[in-house]
DNA sequence: TTGTTGATTGGACAATGTCCAATATACCGC
DNA sequence: GCGGTATATTGGACATTGTCCAATCAACAA
């Protein structure tokens, strides 16, 4: 249940997948990636800003908005999809899920059973999944077992 | 490809499914619950104010968000999960997922194998899931038969 | 090294959602 | 029907999140 460790690209891999897209690499986006890796977990925009700021990576609030957008784009970094509200960030290209508890409000990885996108197949009736997100809701192991702990 | 009207509850249905939670069938709730159904579709708060303010019926932003909140308690109302952002609502119980067409924006509902939840299991070593919303990302139908047309 | 093009900056702004205490109302028992 | 009481609504202030813009800066190709 360890959470994943994100694969710690060298700039050249950052570089590469950057550039595949026309884009190039730059101190602030590899700032942000790396804060995001260090970070670790499910990060929203402004997380990833105040990090920076408190390692004296001075950065504008708007560059970490677009950075994260490029490194979405580039595949370096994925968005967590975790219900309406702020943008959740983490960084690593492997395609999962996540498990949202609603007894401690936390975010749990789920391994997707195939690992690649699109995970589940959509009738052709509907158009063209290129990918499915899913959002489990429901309560983590660490909190199902606190309960099972109190009823005694 | 139509989408499922939304049962026309009767007040008294309407005045069950909340008094179950312990909540009284109150005049802006009922207000909300109309409006999000007359809409049809996907909404969000504002937008629902918005409606209810266009027909002269005065309520409070607070009381509009309170009252989807309420509404979603009940069971009478569900929030369309469409990632990051405001949060949508829409009327009805019947459960099911959602494709958002990259090319046009929109949001299709997308009828769900099992109609209930939890529609998808999670490996018991996370915790337990009581619902699994998938987000299908993509392009729609009708987006798909544009691009058909324009390539010929 | 230099020029070109893309990226960053910072401040202003819009949109969304939440907090609060005062007031109003649904609904229970009579 | 008539209160009494717990619950709901109100409206304004506020925090948070994300976007827009023109001026400046920096990556990288030649």
């Amino acid at each position: 249940m360890d959470a994943p460790r994100p694969e710690r690209l060298t700039d050249a891999a950052l570089a590469d997948a950057l550039r595949r897209g026309g884009l190039r690499l730059t101190r602030p986006r590899r700032a942000v990636h790396a804060a995001l890796r260090d970070l670790g977990g499910h990060r929203s925009a402004d997380e990833v800003h105040a990090a920076l700021a408190a390692a004296g990576t001075r950065v504008s609030r708007m560059t970490v908005y677009n950075a994260l957008a490029d490194l979405l784009r580039a595949g370096v970094v994925q968005r967590a999809d975790a219900g309406p509200g702020r943008a959740l960030f983490e960084a690593g290209a492997a395609w999962h899920h996540h498990l949202l508890c609603r007894t401690c409000g936390g975010i749990e990885d789920v391994p997707c059973v195939r690992g690649r996108r699109p995970c589940l197949s959509l009738p052709a009736a509907f158009g063209r999944a290129e990918e499915a997100q899913v959002i489990f809701r429901g309560v983590c192991r660490r909190c199902l077992e606190g309960e099972r702990r109190k009823r005694r």
